[in-house]
DNA sequence: GTTCTAGAAC
DNA sequence: GTTCTAGAAC
């Protein structure tokens, strides 16, 4: 017999073939992620480098370090030089994927980031991509919850620790949709992407 | 983080 | 009537 009922809700966002994911388990997911080889790039003995699993942007990458450090909050001074080799790697991979292409790039971390494990974003900023659906997708790399790597660093190398609760990341995702590049106000979605597309040069 | 969908917005 | 968003996921 079978046991659910039509229109019955279950967790997703984690099946795939695996064992059924407890709840709350999906936010560990880039640990998966990083020993995908359908997504990893490249790695050395400090960090892996992977392809984002939905990327928000033709060129999206994660740049994450072997050693487990969960969250920015948990940053100590001495990881000052891993972020330094975070940002170069992630900086040498985006230019490379992007060639002759001539869009920009940006290198920066979430303030609040879903999943767990510190993770370096290197992204195109065409946003031009299917995956791209929510004002929280937008706003998340478009507004001051987008830490830029510089300002990480900085921050660490300064303060000795790294803290972006000043930024008030929770009101930075409720942000009215602005473009990017000439900040242009758009109403939904939809509309957003439909003009994004217009500031990209043909190549 | 994503998926799904109810109901708001148009 | 259709499009679009926001919140639950047992």
């Amino acid at each position: 017999m079978a046991t659910a009922k039509p229109g019955q809700k279950r967790p997703l966002g984690s099946s795939g073939g695996g064992p059924p994911a407890k709840k709350g388990f999906w936010s560990l997911g880039l640990l998966d992620s990083m020993k995908d080889p359908n997504l990893q790039v490249e790695k050395d003995d400090k960090v892996v480098v992977i392809k984002d699993k939905y990327p928000k942007a033709r060129y999206h990458y994660l740049v994450l370090p072997k050693e487990n450090i969960s969250k920015l909050k948990a940053l100590q001074p001495d990881h000052l030089e891993l972020l330094k080799h975070m940002h170069e790697v992630g900086e040498r991979i985006i230019k490379e994927a992007i060639g002759e292409e001539g869009l920009s790039y940006r290198l920066g971390y979430h303030a609040v980031p879903s999943m767990s494990h510190l993770h370096l974003h290197a992204i195109s900023q065409d946003f031009d991509s299917p995956s791209l659906k929510t004002k929280k997708h937008w706003n998340s790399f478009t507004s001051a919850y987008f830490v830029d790597s510089k300002e990480v660093m900085d921050q660490l190398e300064k303060e000795g620790k790294v803290d972006t609760s000043a930024k008030n990341p929770e009101a930075q995702l409720k942000l009215p949709l602005r473009c990017h590049v000439c900040k242009k106000e758009l109403t939904n979605m939809p509309k957003l992407k439909e003009h994004i597309v217009t500031h990209i040069k043909k190549s």
